[in-house]
DNA sequence: TAGGGATTTTGACATTTGGCGAAAAATATG
DNA sequence: CATATTTTTCGCCAAATGTCAAAATCCCTA
């Protein structure tokens, strides 16, 4: 899992963003990165330099490493998350959503949890049929 | 970009690499990177992207994240490694929680971190009115 | 349903990066 | 010295980055 694909990358860019609540025009301002290159990188037609990567850290609350590690541009041995998520079961968890999760107040991931295993069984019944 | 970091660093280029005793020609061998552009690197003419240090690390015995510092990619604050604690804003990922969806694949993994956001931001609009 | 502001996407363009091959400069070797 | 041989630098080109401005979309509300 060395490079995550570069497609996936700008996902987790939007993600974030949206989950921090910003238009690419606030993110923008804050990073110092014209929006439109914001819009570009988050649909994978670009794919940011590590100067622009930086600008990105900490309007979107990452550390820097974290998001290189991301990118791919280091690899992810030096990243502390994914020494942190153990392997269950021959799967792994994925760092960014760990981080994502981590964020959130227990009774909340247990709720995602609870989400999940509905719409587990709800898929479930659809193949059924 | 009169970054006048930026000529120093083709310097610490070309020091470490004589001081490992490699041609240009060497190093681009052991780096994948062409000879014109190493020298051009070390002379201070061009400015390597994240990829291209990436594979300068290994040859020129340098951990990827000090040579990104050195090239200004990384706040030499990061160099420090030593944070092992995952602590993101405080919270902790509940280990069950990890354990649970770590035995999903990532895809699937990602969807929730979507469906998160999407309820935080109903959440938000529910509160607004 | 039309108008108007905010947000996102697209088009056009300048700049930078990086590779290839040849010229030039060093360095050996007879 | 003369000349191979290696090493470095230069010229040129293709591809990628990033920005600005304009166009397209979305979201309201009158």
């Amino acid at each position: 899992m060395v490079s995550s694909n570069r497609g996936d990358f700008g996902e987790i860019i939007r993600q974030q963003r949206v989950m921090m609540s910003l238009t690419l025009g606030e993110l923008a301002k804050k990073s110092l990165v014209s929006a439109s290159h914001l819009g570009r990188i988050e649909r994978g037609e670009r794919f940011p330099s590590a100067r622009i990567l930086r600008r990105l850290a900490k309007p979107l609350d990452f550390e820097e490493n974290e998001l290189f590690a991301l990118a791919g541009y280091l690899s992810s041995r030096s990243l502390s998350v994914a020494e942190e998520s153990p392997a269950y079961a021959g799967r792994r968890l994925d760092p960014y959503v760990a981080k994502v999760l981590s964020q959130e107040p227990v009774e909340v991931q247990r709720a995602v949890i609870g989400i999940l295993s509905i719409l587990k069984s709800i898929a479930t019944s659809m193949t059924k049929e």
